[in-house]
DNA sequence: CAGAATGTCAACCAACCGGTTGATTGTCAA
DNA sequence: TTGACAATCAACCGGTTGGTTGACATTCTG
C-alpha cells in the first residue's frame, strides 16, 4: 500500500500550526484532535506519536509562542535606536498593539492558558524570559527618562509594564463586549488607530513629570 | 412512583445558578449539560424544556448577568454622594476592581462570550444598557473636573471608560501569566491591594490637568 | 371535578471523541 | 545488504455527550 511520504520532524511542525490555529480559534476543549491532524495532512496518531495527548500537543503549542515572543522582543530591543524616553514608550507601546492586532492567535492562547489555570504547565521560566528582555528595555527608559526630568521618579516599572499590556490587550479581548457598550465597531480600521493614539497619549501622561 | 416536588420556575432559577458556575468554571465546551443538571438538583431535560439547547441556557446565563450588572450600576449612581471629580473616579474604580475580584464568574462568562464572537448572540441592547448608567456618569464626572480645572478638557469618556475597564479587567483575566512575567503572585492580597491603588493614580494622572 | 397546561423524570440513542493497536514502509549506519 | 529505528497509517474501541421520547404527576382553570 501506499505508505505517505516522509517528512522527519515535518510533520510536528505542521501539526504545531495547525494546532496553534484550531486551539485559538475554538479553545482547548472545543478543538477536535482529528480535525488537526487533516489540517495537518496527516494521520491522527501521529499526534500521540509527537506528543503524548491532545494536552501534550496544547502544551508544545504554547511553548513555541512564547519563544516567537521571546525572539521578537529580543530583537526589537537589540535594534531598537536610542531616543527621548517619550518617544521611546510610544514607538514601544504602538508596536505592541500593533503585533497583538495582527497576531491574534497569541492573544487567544494565552487567554486559554489562563483558563486552564495551570493544567498545561508551560514553566515560569519560559513564561518570563520571553517577556524580560522587554521589561528591562521599559525600566531603563523609565529610569533614564526620570533622570532627564521629562518623567516621574518612583514609578514603579512592573505596574507599569502591567498597563502597557493590560491596555493593548485588553482591547482585542473583549473586543464584542465592548463594541456593544461603546456603541463603536471595534473592528473598524478607525478605531484601532484611535484607540492605539490614545493608549500611547493615556500611558506616557500617567508618567510624565507634573 | 414519586416524583419530584413542583416548584414553578424555581427549577429554572436552580439550572441558571448551576449554568453560570459551570461555564464560568469549564468554558462552554468544557461544561457539561448533565453535570449542569445535577448541579440543580433536577433531571438533565428540564434544562430543554426550559433553555431548549445548550446554547440557550448558555445565553440565559449571559443574559442574567448582563441584568446583574445592570443593577448594580444603577443602584451605584442613584446612591453616590456628590464629591470631588477626582476622589468620584477613585471610589468608582475602587469600587469596579473589588466587584470583579468577588464576582470572577461575571469575567469568566463575558470572557467565553467574546471568544464565540457573536455565536451566543445577547443583544446589544442588552450589553450597552447594562454600562450606560455607569458610563454616564463617568462622563459626567469628567465634564465637572474639566470646567473645576482639575482634569485636562477634551478628554474622551469612551476611551476613558475603555482604560478603566481595560485595567481592570485584565487584572483578573491573565492573572497567571502575568504572574509568571513579574515574578509576583498576583493571587495575593497585597498583590491585588497595590494594583487597585495603582490604577487608580494612573487613571487619575492620565487625565489630570497639567 | 374534569381536563388542559405545566413540570418532572427514567431510559434511550446516535454521533462523536480522545486514544490505542498492530502492521508497514522509508532511511541510515554498520 | 541488512537490521534497527523513525515515521506513518487504517481500523478499531470504550466511554461520553448533547439531545429525544414518552409517560406521568401536579397544579391551574372553568
Amino acid at each position: 500500500m501506499t505508505q505517505a511520504k516522509r517528512r522527519p520532524n515535518g510533520s510536528r511542525e505542521l501539526l504545531l500550526a495547525a494546532a496553534r490555529a484550531a486551539f485559538a480559534a475554538k479553545g482547548f476543549d472545543g478543538a477536535r484532535v482529528e480535525e488537526i491532524a487533516a489540517e495537518a495532512g496527516v494521520n491522527k496518531q501521529i499526534i500521540y506519536y509527537y506528543f503524548e495527548s491532545k494536552d501534550g500537543l496544547f502544551r508544545a503549542a504554547l511553548e513555541q509562542i512564547y519563544e516567537a515572543i521571546r525572539e521578537q522582543n529580543l530583537a526589537y530591543v537589540e535594534s531598537v535606536k536610542p531616543m527621548r524616553p517619550d518617544a521611546a514608550i510610544a514607538a514601544l507601546v504602538e508596536r505592541l498593539f500593533g503585533r497583538l492586532q495582527r497576531q491574534p492567535d497569541v492573544i487567544a492562547l494565552v487567554l486559554e492558558e489562563n483558563r486552564h489555570k495551570g493544567r498545561h504547565l508551560v514553566s515560569r521560566k519560559i513564561i518570563q524570559s520571553s517577556h524580560t528582555p522587554m521589561f528591562d528595555y521599559v525600566a531603563r527608559v523609565l529610569a533614564e527618562g526620570a533622570r532627564l526630568g521629562i518623567f516621574r521618579s518612583g514609578v514603579d516599572p512592573r505596574q507599569f509594564y502591567f498597563d502597557m499590556v493590560s491596555l493593548c490587550m485588553f482591547y482585542f479581548i473583549n473586543t464584542y463586549t465592548m463594541s456593544a457598550v461603546l456603541g463603536t465597531d471595534l473592528l473598524s480600521q478607525g478605531s484601532m488607530r484611535a484607540r492605539r493614539k490614545h493608549i500611547v497619549e493615556c500611558l506616557i501622561a500617567s508618567v510624565s513629570a507634573p
